[in-house]
DNA sequence: CAATTTATGTCAGTCTTGTTGACTTTCCAA
DNA sequence: TTGGAAAGTCAACAAGACTGACATAAATTG
């Protein structure tokens, strides 16, 4: 038995195949929409993508160690080292041992490092802002359910929480 | 559960920084998962996902020139020609020049180029399907308005539109 | 206390995918 | 018809991922 209904409704439409390669197509095209702004910014520095993501989760977790910027970021040891070697080479960020446990070593921000985070911060959460004020409040809650079930559920525990005040 | 403040907390909360900064890690984690699972198949070939997208928006505008994959795809042409080589060689690509300006390269896939783009597409419309249906359809209108005012405008137009029956 | 594990760092080599530069073929307009 | 623009191709290089092997120091365990 075959069940005619066109899938008319609300409630059904918005799982068909059609509905699912547009979900794909925007997150293709607002992810590269999204980076392209840093990305401007690290043509004029020795920079890419990948020291901006550093910098970044350690503006986030000041005093992370590299372990836990390894389960953040996803990449292996090796390819944030090269990372992490520049920017505390050129005095963005700075590495101290472990009180604790001195084989950890734990990153935080110098100035400049400070200084190029807010740089390119800006121009994301301008993005962002601009977004959010034309979809409006109820858009971005659904726009936050959605984007955490894509995430894998590990990563969800990374991602900021809002303050409530 | 949308919580209803007065008009100068509701309408001014969801643009705090740290609402911002929630937006910017989601995008990083959720693309991050978004495109795991065709990463994860794509190891199995010489493939990578630059080949990903080139099989995807030749499946979805079947007969597409080169130039216009250029556009959507925003890489340099000699980079998108190297994947294009390589999947024309291996036949999951026909180029064929064109009848009118015999300049230009139109595209199509092959029953192979097919079954690979069905494949690596498959793991994210089941990842997409469950954000979706666990967020409900409230939710993916929200996520759908915001990602489109994310990305560049210009882009908006190579976004799949959904059929409305 | 010795052995093992953990955290981090480094060297070397490979792969994908971006880049620029130089080139051919084709079309079109002066 | 000829010179420029457009579409596409080939070659070489760079960034940033990867794996594998190895080193060091510190913590943990038997």
């Amino acid at each position: 038995m075959q069940d005619r209904r066109p899938p008319t409704g609300e409630s059904l439409l918005f799982l068909t195949d059609d509905q699912l390669l547009q979900g794909i197509e925007l997150m293709f095209f607002a992810y590269r929409g999204f980076t392209s702004d840093p990305d401007k910014i690290l043509q004029n520095y020795t920079y890419g993508r990948a020291h901006h993501r550093a910098i970044h989760f350690v503006h986030r977790q000041p005093g992370t160690t590299v372990n836990n910027l390894l389960d953040i970021l996803g990449v292996t040891k090796q390819s944030l080292n090269r990372v992490l070697r520049q920017l505390v080479n050129d005095g963005l960020i700075e590495s101290r041992v472990g009180e604790r446990d001195r084989r950890e070593r734990h990153l935080y921000l110098t100035p400049e490092g400070v200084a190029l985070e807010s740089k390119l911060s800006e121009t994301q959460r301008k993005r962002m802002r601009a977004a959010y004020k034309a979809a409006g409040p109820d858009a971005v809650q659904g726009f936050r359910q959605v984007m955490e079930h894509i995430m894998d559920p590990a990563m969800r525990r990374h991602v900021n929480t809002v303050k409530r005040d």
